[in-house]
DNA sequence: GGGTGTGAACGGATTCACAGCA
DNA sequence: TGCTGTGAATCCGTTCACACCC
């Protein structure tokens, strides 16, 4: 609860590069090699392992095995919440290939469309669903996770009944701010937005550059 | 410089759902009713629209038209940025055909894949070029931002060419953190730890839940 | 020496409180 | 009265500085 949203998202990025480090054979690394692979400082990353109750030995970095088993038993709960889909549209689909595959932990294990022809069968190895059969596909497996790749029209309508159905957290792709109950966690990817900030700044780097091409002058 | 990002990031939302509004007929809106639909406090739209340079009328709220006039001055530039997109697998063409027709305003006009066989052709209403061609269509078309969905393996080596070829601001997908030069401004949607991240709080969310459900007994 | 662990200082963003105005 | 506009205060996250240990 005292722990910043921001130390969260770092824990899963020195996390990804510890694998990597794990499968480079490194056993022993610093908060500086971390910082450089992530960005950041190494006071950072420092502190957010303590955070996260990892330690290290002083002038001897930190062990990456015992690391990764911190960062886990940190951001993992003893047993992995299943996650679905919902809207196997282009979005759906590649959101499906990108994630199937990629850890043992936090795979999409059912999704669910309103297209019938979509459903009954396989998709990128995952069962596809009728909208109906949500309530009841997400209590038998035991789903936690919802991810909402439908039209914006849709999506309050799509996150009530996930809700209802006893979703814990939502990863919304749709653009729009939906109300979730208080006991769910609901996380806004917002493309349109993301574009339009990219956009603003890229505008702001130009400008601070004409004015420097300018003051040489 | 003094703008806060998370404004930057508020004012699209603001406009999208003044956007909205207009198409609906207000013509006049209070800070309070842009904050519901935005979900953050009035105090803060207020803030916002303050640091962009608009401006309402005590008790009579915000004009809509002139409001969408201020934000899109403050937000853009004098001209579009033309935007690109690299790696038109599954993912790629989910973007294309989620930001084709969205707005007038930065729409992707140009993609480009190592696969030959998409080269040539268009995509969602987007031509596709080889990677050999990059350089010279971002010249000739002005393009200034780039989105990146291509593998982490490759991602660095295509961030190279583009920076190199004068791209000012990137969106990256790649789970990778990227080098950029410091007049490039280059943001990462990390679908992998946003589903890491949103997992993690829903566990939080459960255990209070369980601890409160345990004061109950 | 060099790197970790952590209290303390700093800075930036949100929230508060109130002046000003229809 | 009710909403906008904005200085002041608060809160939170990052950065600094230094004690400690190898």
């Amino acid at each position: 609860v005292s722990v910043p949203e921001k130390t969260v998202e770092r824990l899963c990025l020195y996390r990804r590069v510890l694998h990597q480090l794990r499968t480079e054979g490194v056993e022993v690394v610093f908060s500086r090699a971390i910082a450089d692979r992530v960005h950041v400082r190494s006071h950072q990353v420092r502190r957010d392992l303590m955070i996260a109750g990892a330690s290290g030995v002083p002038n001897g970095g930190y062990a990456v095995r015992t690391l990764l088993e911190d960062i886990a038993s940190f951001l993992d709960g003893p047993r992995s919440p299943g996650v679905c889909l919902v809207g196997a549209g282009r979005l759906g689909q590649a959101l499906l290939s990108y994630f199937s595959g990629r850890w043992r932990w936090l795979g999409i294990t059912a999704a669910f469309d309103r297209d019938a022809s979509k459903c009954g069968r396989h998709i990128s190895g995952c069962p596809c669903y009728t909208m109906d059969e949500m309530a009841a596909v997400i209590g038998e497996r035991g789903i936690g996770l919802g991810i909402l790749a439908v039209p914006a029209e849709e999506a309050q309508a799509v996150c009530d009944e996930l809700c209802a159905s006893g979703i814990r957290g939502l990863l919304n792709f749709a653009p729009v701010r939906l109300r979730v109950p208080s006991a769910v966690y609901c996380e806004d990817v917002d493309l349109t937005m993301v574009l339009e900030k990219v956009a603003y700044y890229a505008r702001c780097e130009e400008e601070v550059e004409e004015t420097r091409g300018k003051a040489e002058v």
